[in-house]
DNA sequence: AAGATATATCGGTTTTTCCCGAAATCCCAA
DNA sequence: TTGGGATTTCGGGAAAAACCGATATATCTT
């Protein structure tokens, strides 16, 4: 759990946006033919679409967040699912207030 | 409370270093004859010498942990102390494992 | 095998952050 | 009131991050 690399993840307005979005895909996406929200989380092409940016940025953050640890990467055919790991969340939440 | 104000200010080496620091500075400060630490925190020219940049670089260090409401200045006579805001901590903590 | 769709990667430009030295401010003591 | 110590503010060069468009790769369909 690398704490700088996991802060500067955090550090872009973009890539929180997409951190809520993934919090309730249901809310937030259209389901469509082949998502899984629960199960797999959200393609890239549908959050690129909602943030507004283009493609490979898009995609370029949402390694971001991955190498952070911080989303889940799922490959199925054409499509790449991204969900979060809550589990990074809850281990962030208690290392900030007890090791910093 | 900004949460991305507050994740950029957690987003450098030294910065976080400062941090913890301040956890514990009779660990990690000399005491000298003006210093209270418990009371009033460090004062920015030990802080400086021990981080090992320029103290104008440190200065504004420790002004962004503060805007952020990380940190807690108090000036007394010629020198500014700085302590570390716990609530902020808390709060922070609590809010990753809820909003974010 | 070829075309279409989804994503990743690669250069490059613009913006932001890092970090410095110099100058300004603020406070104390002689 | 002048000088010295502590800190902040200012201007700028170097490094990193934010984006982009173009291209590459991977998969599905036909």
């Amino acid at each position: 759990m690398d704490q700088l690399e996991i802060f500067k993840a955090l550090s872009n307005k973009t890539r929180l946006e997409i951190l809520q979005w993934l919090k309730a895909p249901e809310q937030h996406f259209e389901q469509q033919d082949h998502d899984d929200f629960e199960g797999q989380g959200v393609c890239v092409g549908q959050i690129q679409a909602k943030a507004g940016l283009t493609q490979s940025t898009v995609s370029e953050y949402l390694t971001i967040l991955q190498r952070a640890g911080l989303l889940q990467q799922t490959r199925v055919g054409q499509w790449t699912y991204y969900k979060r790991n809550e589990e990074a969340f809850e281990a962030l939440g208690k290392l900030i207030q007890t090791d910093i």
